[in-house]
DNA sequence: TTGTAAGCGTTATCAT
DNA sequence: ATGATAACGCTTACAA
């Protein structure tokens, strides 16, 4: 009757009642519980300090109250920004949330969805690698409602909540189009099969219209000298009469371009434009400070988590998705000249 | 026997056996199952495509093989860095962690415990706001294994491991020594209460050995005007026969400090000299690079996960304090002159 | 070596 | 309005 945690059978025979009328005590107060029974409840509760278990209500009702998140890289600020945004919804909703952390491995993501499942979540916020097509097959397999964060998966047809890509390509393209930088070099993390860094690099090619110009560079890991080689050979396109501009497609990118600028011992913002996604806290400490698209990271978490809620609430209907504006934080950068 | 994820009972249906007999597979099959019925469960336990419930095995168990985590601020790099750490160790032993954020408000320690102790974690490893007394209680009414990481509590006597403050002051200041940088102001978030702050300032002191002189500013956020005049200050004491030098306390000083630098127009290792704890990834690319002593996060959140480990698996005896090295980056800030 | 049955801490369906 | 009692999915004596 004392060892641990208090349970109800302790608190029902504290107070005097069954065990039914202890679990009424919470989930159906008011409709059907006499005061005087219900102060004697209280009583004994107060005095136990007992507090329901969640495991033991999630294998009785089927439902958990827990909601399984799964983020690529909890060391990418962008990730754990959305987290934040996520997880205070999901709280003041009554949910907890429970995290699976990628760490960038690819194919974990089958294992993620089975171990969350395993604890009965009641439903998935997926910001997942984007590769592969395990996702897809393991989400089926558990039949509970999914939002996808970021990346989309081709075959899932479940609501979907991301930066408005294309819209944010625009903003950095005609942006610095008005600054006079004509010759621009968009830098991304390898492409293949990412949707997000597709939808970026294709927005990328539909804003060179004349008299802008541009290529596309993918950078790797470790892959400095080749970063190097296009930056150079970026000014060289450019020659004297267009200024040379780098958009990046993440904050990755922008620490790396950052680095290559430093090493060939260029400005930001006269030997070479800069603009780029992302808006980390280091941005303004760059140079003339680093020109980028702040994420609306917090709404997007809310809007995934809002989205999920609601289909755990019941709503039913066609996948939906939510794009949201980033907003164009100008710095020194970008500086028309 | 169909709908939803396949049960133990399923299973035992399906192989004709008893549901103690597949729990056999799992816990003990070497020691009491026969070649062929494991066969026959192996064949079920793959045509259904089985797995054990793990909150079912907890409540029957009473033991999760979850462990609790909660981190002061999941936006922190470094509550990031030794997560990944601790995380990793901890699968790799067979835990899955439970992460509780506190987002930094302050009193949410107790709400956190609670929920963790709901799922009957194992055990806790905490990297607490520091402050207040509700994390010693919660605890103690656990009565579960707890591992502190960076932050000790008073009166919890419990294995804890962090960062050799003392050391790594130590190593910075008397760097800085050797460049020549005499006149130093070590920059500290609010001390108040939280034991790595008031470790590092106590250390701070006993390195100012002549001929080196220093004083201690607190920085809260948002009061960048106090940071400014404190600089000021500094730089006036220094004259011009003492070299003026910062000593940041984290990265969150750190990044105010690099602001505050800028705003006044200084340049890093000639106007200012700097060294600080934590080195985070953008610290080579402020002015000539910012010296830092680069904590072994991996190393911290792995080496409280084993302490954990090791008392979950019985190891019993005295709370242990493991205090890990620093690593000193050099970088222009600190340059000799 | 295998099966039976009683828990683990809840909720939900009956009665009363 | 309240109390038995059978689930929920699993483990573990105890029997056989």
């Amino acid at each position: 009757m004392s060892a641990g945690r208090p349970t109800i059978s302790d608190v029902a025979a504290a107070a005097g009642v069954s065990k039914a009328t202890v679990s009424r005590f919470f989930n159906h107060r008011e409709r059907l519980l006499s005061p005087d029974i219900a102060a004697r409840v209280q009583a004994a509760i107060d005095q136990l300090g007992y507090a329901p278990s969640p495991m033991a209500q999630a294998l009785s009702r089927g439902r958990s109250r827990l909601i399984g998140l799964v983020v690529a890289d909890i060391a990418n600020p962008y990730s754990v920004a959305v987290l934040r945004g996520a997880e205070r919804a999901c709280r003041e909703a009554g949910y907890l949330v429970m995290l699976f952390n990628l760490g960038n491995e690819p194919g974990r993501e089958r294992e993620a969805i089975e171990a969350l499942a395993g604890y009965q979540v009641d439903g998935f916020i997926l910001n997942t690698l984007g590769r592969g097509h395990s996702v897809p097959d393991a989400v089926a397999a558990q039949g509970k409602p999914v939002v996808l964060i970021d990346r989309r998966h081709t075959g899932m047809q479940t609501d979907f909540v991301a930066l408005d890509n294309a819209g944010a390509m625009a903003q950095l393209c005609s942006h610095l189009q008005a600054g006079g930088w004509q010759e621009l070099l968009y830098v991304t993390e390898p492409v293949a099969g990412v949707s997000t860094r597709r939808e970026r690099t294709a927005a990328f090619g539909t804003c060179l219209q004349a008299p802008m110009a541009g290529s596309v560079f993918e950078s790797a890991e470790g892959d400095d000298a080749a970063l190097l080689a296009a930056l150079a050979a970026l000014r060289r396109r450019a020659g004297r009469k267009r200024r040379p501009a780098v958009v990046a497609g993440n904050a990755v990118v922008t620490l790396r371009v950052a680095r290559a600028v430093r090493e060939l011992g260029w400005q930001f913002g006269s030997d070479l434009g800069f603009a780029g996604f992302d808006d980390p806290d280091w941005a303004p400490l760059i140079g003339p400070g680093l020109t980028c698209i702040a994420q609306p990271t917090d709404a997007i978490g809310e809007g995934a988590a809002r989205c999920l809620i609601e289909r755990l609430q019941g709503h039913t209907g066609p996948a939906r998705r939510v794009l949201l504006e980033g907003q164009l934080v100008v710095r020194g950068s970008s500086a028309p000249g």
